[in-house]
Formats: structure tokens, sequence, C-alpha cells
RNA sequence: GCGGCUGUGGUGAAGUUGGUUAACACACUGGAUUGUGGCUCCAGCAUUUCGUGGGUUCGAGUCCCAUCAGUCGCCCCA
């Protein structure tokens, strides 16, 4: 009997740690320099803060994790935006918090979906929420954050898709427009189509299998429904893009799979070819009810989750080089019998702020050589029962051979003196 | 949830129409060289074992069924 994670889900083992540890940084970095700050939420939650009423998607339905221990129904966090903005509502941050609130997180989400590359179980996400201000340059900033967090990895080419769905009033008239365009035709289209006019009428316009049908060519167009107010917001909303130096296309059928999504929607998506079904580095939008719903007051709020996996996924094969962290500054070779000695050197190598490590199985000088230099020693040191009786060890720099005995006392002293040569 | 492909040691992998000792390479361990490594050479390294569990057969890594996992596409994508 053997064990293995369950499925979608994996290890991170040591040499991918450092990997993970530097997007960390970069993200912390850049989040620091639009100023957002990280809120923390609970992997799980009452299952009603995810499955909220009138959403009745797969999603809800199929693909969350939920439990119950006797004091209720709770749920495995499938995304972020649900528990920042319940911790928003609940901790009444709009009392506190200068508005827009500008928040991000980063932590394992989790969805029951069939595994696939860069689409786990149990997966990673960073996202943004900037609460409390309507704006139309706070939408674009949050996708130059993105963009940031992306070019810092060396993620260059890339697409940012961008559309509006309107205010309600928009697009409950495109809804409406859509389903009496589509109910002459439903018969020709795919099953598929058949099940998005009744739930979500707007996915039709993305159909694989349709795509070229002439009911969808011929369907009506958002942007003829958009009310004067909507078309307004988003002009500016692109010329903020503009001052920000980022290019855009806009794509009137990039939609949203969630109804309370009004106004900018976005995509950013890597034009690698090979990327295939892991093209979207980041998406987001407006929405305009969320906050209400948990108990807010009635303002609206904008944000993006980016999957880190596939951003690590991405950077790699944009060819970015990860540093692969910290590396080894002195291995300590001990001969014969010198006891603690070793251990003595090590620490104060370390207390000096350098790395050190040392053997502790009795091998032979060249097995522990080996070692030094599988770990990338940048310096090593000997010490055999001579120099342990006379308080010495002997240093050596791999690089060009050099050795010299000193003191042990002042190992760290010389290490650097050889450090700023 | 649906369909296709794949699954051999630490890694990459070869394994013909089922036939008896699972190739090769790298990595690793030890030795040649018992206090100075990185090269070279030698040796060891899957010993009912080929993801797992059944089945067919005199005999299965090779065929059949199931199952698990990965992967590609669909659905979905908060």
């Amino acid at each position: 009997m053997s064990y293995q994670t369950p499925r979608g889900t994996y290890d991170i083992l040591p040499d991918e740690v450092a990997k993970w540890h530097e997007v960390e940084d970069i993200i912390r970095r850049t989040c620091d320099r639009y100023r957002y700050k990280e809120i923390r939420t609970p992997y799980f939650e009452s299952t009603d803060v995810f499955a909220r009423e009138g959403d009745s998607s797969d999603m809800v339905n199929k693909e969350m994790y939920t439990f119950n221990m006797g004091d209720g129904s709770f749920t495995l966090r499938p995304e972020g935006t649900a528990g920042a903005i319940r911790a928003f509502d609940q901790h009444k941050l709009y009392g506190s918090m200068e508005m827009p609130a500008k928040l991000y997180y980063m932590g394992p989400m989790f969805r029951h979906e069939r595994p696939q590359k860069g689409r786990q179980r149990q997966f990673t996400q960073f996202g943004i929420e900037a609460i409390g201000i309507t704006n139309p340059e706070i939408d674009a900033e949050t996708i130059a954050l993105g963009v940031d967090v992306a070019k810092a990895l060396g993620i260059s080419s890339v697409k940012v898709a961008i559309n509006t769905l309107g205010d309600d009033e928009s697009r409950a008239a495109y809804r409406a427009a859509l389903k009496e365009h589509f109910a002459p035709h439903i018969q020709d289209l795919c099953p598929d189509c058949h099940r998005r006019y009744e739930q979500n009428p707007l996915r039709i316009l993305d159909c694989k299998v349709d795509h070229d049908h002439p009911a969808l060519l011929s369907a009506p167009k958002l942007s003829d429904y958009l009310t004067d107010a909507s078309r307004e917001y988003f002009n500016r909303v692109l010329n903020s893009l503009d001052a920000l130096g980022i290019d855009y296309e806009v794509d009137d059928r990039l939609v949203r799979g969630l109804d309370y999504y009004t106004h900018t929607v976005y995509e950013v998506i890597s034009t690698r070819p090979e990327s295939g079904s892991q093209a979207t580095i980041f998406g987001g939008g407006r929405y305009d009810h969320l906050v209400e719903y948990f108990g807010g007051p009635e303002v609206s709020g904008i944000g993006f989750g980016m999957g880190m996996e596939r951003l690590i996924m991405l950077a790699e094969a944009e060819g970015y080089q990860f540093s692969g962290g910290r590396g080894l500054d002195a291995y300590i070779i001990g001969l014969g019998n010198v006891g603690s000695a070793p251990l003595g050197v090590a620490q104060k190598l370390r207390a000096a702020g350098y790395t050190a490590e040392t053997n502790f199985i009795p091998r032979s000088l060249k097995a522990q050589f080996k070692s030094a230099e599988r770990n990338g020693a940048k310096y090593i040191i000997i010490i055999g029962e001579d120099e342990c009786a006379a308080g010495t060890v002997n240093v050596k720099r791999p690089n060009d051979k050099a050795q010299v005995t000193v003191p042990a006392a002042e190992i760290a002293e010389l290490i650097t003196k050889w450090e700023e040569e």
C-alpha cells in the first residue's frame, strides 16, 4: 500500500520552494508600490458566502468542497473575492479605511474540477480588490498592477482583452435582446448552447462549436445596448489604459460567468501559442452588488484573480531565470576524531550571517569534498586531528584552490575578508 | 461530468507476433587514491519486478477487464 497526494493536489518540494518565494516576493513588492494591503481570510467559510442566491451554475452546484461537521455547512474557499468582501463588511472597513479600500490576498483555493495542467483542485491564487469607489481610473490601474507582476517575471507576450457589460439596465436590455435574437435559431445550435440559452445567453457568443454560425455573426452587439453613462464610463477606462501605456483590445464577446459583474471586465492572456488552455494569466472585473450582499453599503468594487501555478509556468516558458534561493557559503569537513569542532566553526559563521553546513556521519575526505561541491560551497573548511589540537582550521577556496590555515576563532573574519575581495 | 492518449529503477527511457537473465544513458554508493574533491577506470545499483487489482494462458511488461494517477480536448471557469 502506498500513499499519494489526492487527485489534483501536489507537493511543492524543497527544490521548487525558492521559486514560490520569489514569486510571492514580487507580488508583495508590486502590491506595496500600488499601496494595496494584504488581507488574510479563512480557508473555509460558511457555504452561503460562496453559494449566493441567483447562482445556479456548475460551480456552485458541483465544484465546491462543502462539508458539514454538525454545526453548519462550510466550504473550502474556491476564490478570494467573496471572503475579502465578507471581511470588508464584517469589520466595517468602509468606516476605518480610506476609500477605495485596496486589498490583496494570496493563498490556496479549492475547486472540485477535472485536473489538467495548470488546473489543480488545490491551487494558489493571488488577487486584489479595490472597494468603495466607482471610478474608471481605478479599473485601469488594477490591470496595470497585474501586468506589472507578469512583467517582473519576464512575461512580456501578453494581450489585454477588455470589454464592458454596462450597468444593470444595459445588461438586462442586452440579455433580453439576445434571447429574442436566438429564439428562432435555437434548434440549429449545439446542445451546450441550448443550456446556455437558459442559463447564460451571453456565453453563446463564445461557443467554440457554433463559432461561425450565422446567428452568432448577426447577433446584436452589447455595445448597442449600453446606456450613455455606461459608454462614457468605458471610454474613460480605455483612456486611462492609454495613459498607463497599456495596449489593449476591446473584445465585445468577452463575458464572465457570474451575474454580479457590471461595467468593466477583462482578461489578460499569454499570446505564446504553446500556452493552450492555460493562456489566461489573470482576469477580473467590476462588481456592483457584492458589498451590499454581505451587509455593507451600496458601493462597488473591482478586482482580479491570478493563478500562481500558471504564472510560474508562463514565466518559465518565457525563459525567466529563478534565482534558486540562497547558496551555501561554507562546508566544514571533519576528519578523524575531531569531535564537535566542525559544529563550533559552523556556528561562528552563522552568527556572522553566512550559511554553513557540516558533515554528520563519518565519511572519507573524498566523499565530503563531493558533498561540498554538490552543495556549491563557496568555501571549504577542513578540520583534521592536527588542526583540532592546534585550534586552527584550513580554509580552501574552490575557485582558485587558494588555501590558508587560520585560528578557528578568526574564521568569520577571514571569510568576510575574502568576500570583500 | 464526457471523450482521446499515457503509466517500466532516483531520472530519461529500450523492451519485436506474449516465451524463460527487463537494454542503454545519467544520477547515486563504494573502491583504485585510508588527509585535499571536480577527469579516468572498476564494482554495485528494478533479484517473483514493469501504477494498482483481477482475468486469459503451460507462460504476460507485452492480451482482456476494472481501478488509480497524469496528460490533451469538451463542459465549466467564481
